[in-house]
DNA sequence: TCCCAGGTGGGTC
DNA sequence: GACCCACATGGG
């Protein structure tokens, strides 16, 4: 499957801190390949030009899982020339440099582990452990060629883990945490699913209920998995971005509906000034 | 050795 | 509410 849209590039997508199963794949040349697994697939990207990229997948998968999962019914290019027209240099400068990022529709349950793990790590940590999670708890997935995937756990398997073998993933203090957050998932005291057709608002209260979410993840749980575009994340890069832009003086309510997206142009800017990565 | 990382929970006041 | 600090772990 062949995809054309000006907003859909890979690398930045990758980049962007959102997602963390993306992973780049040796090419000969320059070319730009990503490996990714999500829903229990497996999936090659490349990136053709700067605004075709190719999925190695049939027409029926893209229709029914992909074109969903990477967002791409919804028009970035909208709020990119929003941005780029406005008053805000930071945002137009932004805005223009991450325009291929979009925000992706993961699975609910594994955003939700993976920013739990995610609290005070930094993102090839965060990397590890999750792909360590996966080896040890996912199921296997079938691969032509000569790759092996393992698809993200499922909750009633996580909620069954052990905090020492979680400690030997590396996970530290948070295996607890995880542990909780799966067995409510297992039990359906707290419904992902519902939590997704309901609001923003609901959405966070009821994700701070849990041991191990606070503000930070469960903005990122609703983004991320729950695509609640408002969420708004505030980690120690936004919070730089908030500080050292804006003075504290950003005004939020100027993005009402998509703050989500905005935030994801932050983030990604404002690694690359500082010369992450 | 100290500092930082897509923070949170549990104390104080 | 606002401010402390401990919490595992790896990397610079």
């Amino acid at each position: 499957m062949r995809i054309k849209n000006p907003n859909f590039n890979i690398e930045q997508i990758a980049d962007s801190g959102q997602c963390f199963r993306m992973y780049r794949l040796p090419t000969a040349e320059k070319e730009v390949k990503y490996g990714l697994v999500a829903y229990g697939k497996y999936l090659e990207l490349t990136q053709i030009s700067s605004d075709v990229v190719e999925m190695s997948c049939s027409e029926e998968e893209y229709l029914d899982l992909w074109e969903n999962y990477f967002d791409l019914k919804y028009d970035y290019n909208k709020i990119v020339e929003g941005l780029a027209k406005g008053e805000d240099i930071f945002l137009r400068e932004a805005s223009l440099y991450g325009q291929g990022i979009r925000i992706l529709k993961q699975e609910p349950f594994e955003a939700m582990i993976s920013f739990i793990i995610s609290q005070n790590k930094n993102i090839p940590s965060i990397k590890n452990c999750i792909e360590g999670i996966c080896e040890r708890y996912g199921d296997k997935l079938s691969v032509e060629g000569d790759g092996v995937y393992y698809a993200f756990p499922t909750p009633e398997v996580l909620s069954q883990a052990s905090k020492a073998e979680l400690r030997a993933l590396k996970l530290g203090y948070r295996d607890d945490y995880i542990i909780s957050a799966s067995l409510v998932v297992y039990t359906k005291q707290l419904n992902l699913q519902y939590l997704m057709k309901g609001s923003f608002e609901e959405s966070v209260i009821a994700l701070k209920k849990i041991h191990g979410i606070g503000e930070k993840v469960a903005n990122c749980i609703a983004l991320y998995g729950l695509h609640h575009i408002e969420g708004f994340p505030v980690d120690v890069w936004i919070l730089r971005v908030l500080k050292e832009i804006y003075n504290d003086q950003f005004e939020k309510d100027r993005f009402k509906g998509y703050a989500g997206i905005v935030q994801q142009y932050m983030f990604y800017y404002m690694r690359f000034l500082k010369g992450v990565k």
